[in-house]
RNA sequence: GGAGAAGUGGCAGAGUGGUCGAAUGCACCAGUCUUGAAAACUGGCGUACUGAGAGGUACCGGGGGUUCGAAUCCCUCCUUCUCCGCCA
């Protein structure tokens, strides 16, 4: 969520920027600013109501101490008026509040001066290409590899869950086990702290992140405790610095984890969902930074060169994408996406989302830090994934397939204790 | 799951309807003293909204209620502790 004061101060800056999303946010940012600021009369209006009712109560206390209770009395029934008064003001008050919430709540973060101007994913910016897509004698895609090698059983899943919850067995769900491992061990030795976080969260959790109240329909949602199942680890590890100060010298904080991710991708069809594309249940390894401000781009940066140096330990073809202002996720000022060439589907699967959120998050989590000046500061906040496992298994089995079978990135071998799936 | 007790500032802890945003102690910050430190003394020491400022308002686990007035009374939810039950 933006900040109501730096839309009164920044207005004009601010719609320029958020303009490069492609669509016109002026309007609801007018809206906000003039929302607000009724807000703000009607919370005067009700400061001063109060305060005579406070001061009135007051005369009233001292006056029954000093046992002249008829003029107590008479005090009392002043009060009548200013009660219906400051109960009315205080229901203007909440609605306003709430409604101007509901705006905020619309608006996505205003995108960084780097980040292209588009509309689609057709004008990102290709910041990068590494690596040679392999020349294959074969092309199976890799459900069918699965299928060959038993090391994924995606109909089982079905029987068992529904579609997207795919049964992993042998050297598939070594291969799982391996890959978590070694993001894991990789993290650590970047400096992130591992993190085993609940993978069902409350409420307040999910608008800490903000996939509360708007992708509701996105979360997987237990009515009888009222708990989400996490579609990211990002959700619990950034909430673990909801309501938090921290000092200065706290920073940078770096937290890794693995968890498996829930997700109902409600709307998804056809060849995006084939295979190992997009599931509803998957594991994956995220790192979370929580950054001094003026240090969050350095982060970022840092971020997608570590996300980077995975991809090329794995020995996979990939490229790096800047966003552009209209496929920029609604939190983020600033993302990066990595996408591994898939040899037998012959298309880029994206297998990390490296983002800085700048003070979007902290501000509906209240993270916030003691600057030096002793003033409480939001922070900001930045993750990626390290990595998703899904498009990577796909694009290993796929990248590597030979005719004596598939093999194993030389790094994941002593994690899988196997060097060949045949 | 059942029964009981409790949740107050960074921590400890007083406060059971009226000058209480909250005593006191510890911790912390600044100053005095000291070559320096410690001790002692003096002062400061929560967050948010609002206002140019003075100030005003809200917050004593969360939400709601009673009252002229609530940390204090009532309802409800959450959390912690003790006992019982169940259980990886």
């Amino acid at each position: 969520m933006l900040l109501i004061q730096n839309l009164h101060t920044d207005k004009e800056a601010i719609k320029l920027r958020l303009a490069k999303r492609g669509t016109d946010f002026s309007a609801l940012i007018d809206h906000a600013i003039a929302l607000d600021n009724q807000r703000k009369e009607i919370q005067t209006q009700l400061d001063d109501i109060l305060a005579q009712s406070n001061q009135l109560a007051k005369s009233i206390g001292q006056l029954f101490a000093q046992k002249k209770i008829e003029e107590a009395t008479l005090l009392k029934s002043e009060t009548g008026n200013l009660k219906e008064q400051s109960s009315a003001l205080n229901e203007a008050l909440k609605s306003k509040e709430k409604e101007l919430l509901e705006v905020l709540y619309q608006i996505p973060n205003s995108p960084n001066s780097r980040v292209p101007e588009g509309k689609s994913e057709a004008d990102n910016t290709t910041v990068s290409n590494h690596g040679e897509k392999p020349i294959l004698s074969q092309k199976l895609p890799h459900w069918e590899l699965c299928e060959k090698y038993n090391l994924i059983d995606f109909e089982l899943g079905v029987k068992i869950t529904g579609a997207g919850f795919p049964v992993y067995r042998g050297k598939g769900a070594r291969l799982q086990r391996a890959l978590i491992n070694w993001f894991l061990d990789k993290a650590r030795d970047a400096g992130y702290e591992e993190i085993q976080p609940p993978i069902l969260v409350n409420e307040a959790s999910g608008h800490g992140t903000g996939q509360l109240p708007d992708k509701e329909g996105q979360m997987y949602h237990m009515p009888i405790d009222n708990l989400y199942a996490i579609p990211t680890a990002e959700v619990p590890i950034t909430n673990m610095y909801r309501d938090v100060i921290l000092k200065e010298e706290d920073f940078p904080i770096k937290n890794c984890g693995y968890t498996p991710c829930f997700r109902r991708e409600a709307g998804s069809y056809g060849k995006d969902v084939r295979g190992l594309n997009r599931l509803h249940q998957f594991d994956k390894v995220e790192i979370v930074q929580i950054q001094h401000p003026e240090k969050s781009y350095e982060a970022l940066e840092e971020m997608s060169t570590y996300v980077q140096g995975l991809l090329q330990e794995l020995g996979l073809p990939y490229r790096v994408l800047l966003l552009c202002g209209g496929d920029t996720g609604f939190a983020s000022a600033m993302t990066y996406d990595m996408e591994v060439w898939s040899a037998a589907q012959e298309r880029w699967l994206e297998v990390s989302s490296v983002s800085n959120f700048e003070t979007f998050q902290a501000n509906r989590l209240k993270l916030r830090y003691k600057s030096s000046s002793g003033k409480n500061q939001l922070a900001h906040t930045l993750n990626g994934s390290a990595l998703a496992l899904p498009r990577i298994v796909a694009s290993i089995l796929e990248n590597n397939q030979t005719a004596e079978g598939i093999i194993i990135p030389q790094v994941l071998r002593p994690y899988c204790g196997f060097d060949i799936i045949n």
